[in-house]
DNA sequence: CCCTATCCATAATC
DNA sequence: GATTATGGATAGGG
């Protein structure tokens, strides 16, 4: 239905394409090239024109990764993590963004896990220790495992102090959470001017 | 084309405009919104078009973060953590996409978290429990509590299944830590098809 | 306030 | 030339 009746016009004008799969490998390629160029464009004149951060992320089916950012990825990416206005993130069903949110904060939490990790070893070798102690018999082993707080000797102080780490750990993750729902310094960032893109072979 | 003798146009129509921050505020607001869902507008495009994955993120001077993922921000952004195509991305001087591969590792570490506070707070009533049973005395309500397993019924079995929890949390830890050194098994994920617009009070 | 929708006419693009 | 994108103005919505 595209085609009507191409006979005397010297171009055809821009065509109407239906928007779906370009099946031709060839020109889905270019399709995808010039397509992803003009995004480029609208990406710099959005930015240029408001004055506001932004992302473009797309792979080609080869699988490599294009990208513009403006600033820069990391610019816009932090900025997902600490909302200038809390009040309208708030609002914000982030349903989309969250995911991008939640990713970035890793770096610090892995810092944590890998304390926890060192717990959960120590709490291993305790409770192997319980296995041979279980089978010897041996209660007076028993006894000395740091969990063993219902024993007779039962203290809670001793008992609050062996789960001490476990606290720490706890109230690490509080503060991460806390600060991240709370209020943020201000986020302004640098008026840098210089827009990134890349990808590719880029 | 309706009215057009009526004294003059009605509008200006399109205008060109320097591609320079439009200083009025209301105006920029305006082409933001537009060039917005005009990007919107491509990225459907090129995504139905050429069968790619996709992403624009764009912040409103307000703060408000807006979005378009296709398949997902989570396909999208664990593409970058699990390349197809090894060798492209090998090419590719990821220092534009690196922050995104960083942070969304995070929010599967997030899940886990989540589990290990539950746990936490979980022992923390049961410690709780245990001042109260240790100040009152009563040696019977110590002996329901899962930890308390070094009283006469001791079961070496039942401890372990108490800390089922905690060993299937660092069983997850590890396995994330192997596959991040190592390499990967192949990260394919379900083909969801829907795509992802959201953002602002969306 | 912050943002979106609509109409019209023209700029941009193929 | 055909089709789309969008500036300008205005109005609507949360």
């Amino acid at each position: 239905m595209s085609m009507k009746e191409t006979k005397g016009k010297q171009t055809k004008g821009k065509q109407k394409i239906e928007m779906k799969k370009v099946e031709a490998y060839g020109d889905r390629m270019i399709t995808f090239s010039k397509r992803k160029f003009g995004i480029y464009k609208k990406m710099n004149e959005i930015v240029a024109l408001c004055d506001v951060e932004a992302v473009f992320l797309v792979f080609s089916q080869a699988g490599k990764p294009y990208s513009f950012a403006n600033p820069s990825m990391e610019e816009v990416v932090s900025r997902l993590m600490n909302p200038s206005n809390p009040e309208s993130s708030a609002k914000d069903d982030n349903s989309n963004t969250r995911p991008l949110v939640e990713a970035y904060k890793k770096k610090q939490i892995e810092s944590i896990m890998q304390k926890y990790m060192e717990l959960l070893e120590e709490l291993d070798m305790e409770i192997e220790k319980a296995k041979l102690c279980n089978e010897s018999r041996n209660e007076k082993e028993i006894d000395k495992m740091w969990w063993n707080f219902t024993s007779k000797d039962l203290s809670v102080e001793k008992l609050e102090q062996r789960h001490q780490p476990f606290f720490e750990l706890r109230d690490r993750l509080c503060d991460m959470r806390l600060s991240r729902l709370g209020k943020d310094g201000d986020g302004s960032s640098s008026g840098s001017e210089g827009r990134h893109c890349g990808g590719g072979e880029a």
